[in-house]
DNA sequence: GCCGTTTTCGGCCCGACTGTTTTCAGTCG
């Protein structure tokens, strides 16, 4: 049993308890729990094996009993008896936007209806007017919520969503009526895929700013509109929210709407504990008087907490560590000394070795690594032998032109189906790092997949494992790799793992990161560059890594050369 | 369901917008 079917499983008991109408607390703590395995980083299995469910934030006694039954046996009799009184298929309603629990349940009752597509018929066929509480209008929502469904059923990519929220950014800063703009909400959290994108404004003139908000450039529809929020959906089907208040608050709006909303709530619960109410508008004390927060930085401070960087927003422990002023200190782009992994023309990159090189410079980089693909992968024009001594003496070549620069000859080589690499120690040994990868055989099973990689690791010319789950976003999903028994690898051996930059990647992903950072296991930070602008990436491989926790110390690549050199495995 | 700087029981975040309402429930973030 999987984190993913356990936590499938949750979410959907949580569902049919809010159509069935049982207390709310109830129906958020499976919630709760569901997310925190989601953020767990490793087999709840191993958990359950070990004992230590209890462990998990949001699992108590109840939930323990349960996950132990589902572990045993594979079945879940709580699970199967709550289907007997509501039907799956009228949980899946609330995936439509407009649909919660309420009209489930009463398109279950009233109509039988029990999947999307029926409810889409029978509103095409004017039967949900009539329904109580519903009319006409309600009906329309509905169908348009099944369409923004249909369009868009998944998150998509940060870097996709990023220009577009800089676009909107920008028309909402042009308006004259605007103070201040900008975008908040998991994109401002750099989560690697966004559900929406939230934007905030302060004027004194709020509703001003969401009338002009409405009619901007590629707004197809108004899904919602008031003085001092909107959401409107544009051309693409991506839900658009923006949220107005007077400059004095903004602060506490930025705050609000960056989220996260786990993140939010134990804000909350700690302001009461202080006899504060705290909302998008401020602080509120019992006796209806405000503070205002001009500030993030002030809301923090008001709660007697540390300013909590964006990355780290999501009641992973941040809170409590804000609270004893222990937040680490996060790695930035500008400690960034190098890159360890980029492609040239000499196999499946656009840009020659000086052409990276220059780049490399005007980055700051004092180094960088030539880590073309080798023979091992023919689709990509993979170096042999001959070709690769030949790249060495260009690199030598170029090395002889620069000050304060140096390029190292890398190679990212082919971890076999059966472990073993594309090239022999001898010819290893001759690179200064080498990066081994996975690109064939990603639909191995667990175990051969898993040994696969641990052979690599245990290799002593290989330095960095790249891209180690294999997953691309929105295209294929991680190989089956049991990253912890990589992790317990990486620290036996000194391996480094990697986090890719290219924002499709970006893997390790977070959570991973965040393992890897309280295991003591080293990670680079590389762009894995195709291209001149390829090596940008770096940015977004830098702010998974401050998702994940980590620091400057933990980064191999922010080491000064002769460091670096001194710290890889060379035997 | 969980959980403990007041708690092993009684709490558990806060507000905006919409539609069908005559004062509010439902949904969302």
């Amino acid at each position: 049993m999987t984190n993913e079917e356990v936590i499938e499983i949750l979410r959907r008991i949580a569902d049919m308890l809010e159509i069935k109408g049982e207390d709310r607390y109830r129906v958020m703590a499976y919630r709760r729990a569901a997310d925190n395995i989601a953020h767990l980083g490793r087999d709840l299995s191993d958990l359950w094996q070990e004992g230590r469910l209890r462990e998990v934030p949001g699992i108590g006694e109840a939930l323990e009993k349960k996950l132990d039954e589902l572990f045993r046996t594979g079945r879940l009799g709580y699970y199967e008896d709550l289907q007997e009184e509501v039907p799956v298929g009228v949980a899946s309603l609330m995936a439509i936007p407009e649909v919660g629990p309420r009209t489930a349940k009463l398109l279950w009752e009233r109509l039988g209806l029990m999947s999307v597509a029926e409810v889409e018929k029978a509103a095409r066929e004017g039967k949900l007017r009539e329904l109580p509480g519903l009319g006409a209008r309600s009906e329309q929502r509905i169908l348009e919520g099944i369409e923004a469904l249909y369009r868009r059923s998944t998150r998509i990519p940060l870097y996709v969503a990023w220009p577009i929220a800089q676009d909107l950014v920008a028309q909402l800063r042009a308006l004259p009526v605007v103070e201040q703009a900008d975008a908040a909400g998991s994109l401002r959290r750099m989560k690697e895929t966004v559900g929406d994108i939230d934007l905030l404004a302060s004027s004194v003139e709020p509703a001003a700013v969401t009338d002009a908000f409405v009619k901007f450039r590629r707004v197809k529809e108004i899904a919602a509109q008031g003085p001092a929020k909107a959401t409107v959906r544009l051309d693409n089907g991506l839900q658009v929210d923006l949220m107005v208040l007077e400059p004095a608050r903004f602060g506490s709006l930025l705050q609000h709407f960056t989220g996260s909303k786990a993140h939010n709530i134990a804000l909350r619960e700690r302001a009461i504990k202080q006899g504060l109410s705290l909302s998008e508008h401020g602080f509120k004390r019992q006796d209806g008087s405000e503070i205002l927060c001009r500030s993030e930085e002030e809301v923090y401070q008001a709660l007697g907490l540390q300013w909590i960087p964006p990355e780290l927003r999501e009641d992973r422990g941040e809170i409590e560590m804000a609270a004893a002023g222990r937040l680490p200190k996060l790695v930035e782009l500008g400690d960034i000394r190098g890159d360890l992994h980029v492609h040239t023309r000499w196999s499946d990159g656009a840009a020659t070795i000086e052409e990276v090189a220059n780049k490399a410079q005007a980055l700051g980089y004092e180094y960088l690594v030539i880590s073309d693909h080798t023979k091992g992968l023919g689709v990509a024009n993979g170096l042999d032998e001959a070709r690769l001594r030949e790249q060495r003496r260009e690199i030598d070549r170029l090395n002889d032109t620069f000050d304060n620069f140096r390029l190292l000859q890398g190679a990212e080589v082919e971890i076999r189906g059966d472990g073993s690499l594309d090239f022999p120690d001898e010819v290893l040994a001759e690179l200064d790092v080498v990066v081994a990868s996975i690109h064939s055989g990603l639909r191995q099973d667990r175990e051969t997949i898993t040994a696969r990689m641990i052979k690599a690791m245990r290799n002593p010319h290989v330095d960095i494992i790249g891209h180690p789950s294999g997953r691309i976003l929105g295209q294929r999903e991680a190989s089956l790799v049991d990253l912890d028994d990589v992790l317990i690898e990486a620290q036996k051996t000194g391996t480094i793992l990697e986090i890719d930059g290219i924002p499709d990647r970006l893997d390790l992903d977070d959570v991973h990161v965040r393992r890897a950072v309280e295991m003591g296991v080293r990670l680079s930070i590389d762009s894995d560059a195709h291209s001149l602008d390829g090596l940008e990436a770096m940015y977004y491989g830098v702010m998974t890594a401050r998702r994940g926790w980590a620091e400057k110390k933990h980064i191999v690549n922010t080491l000064p050369l002769v460091e670096l050199l001194a710290s890889l495995k060379r035997p």
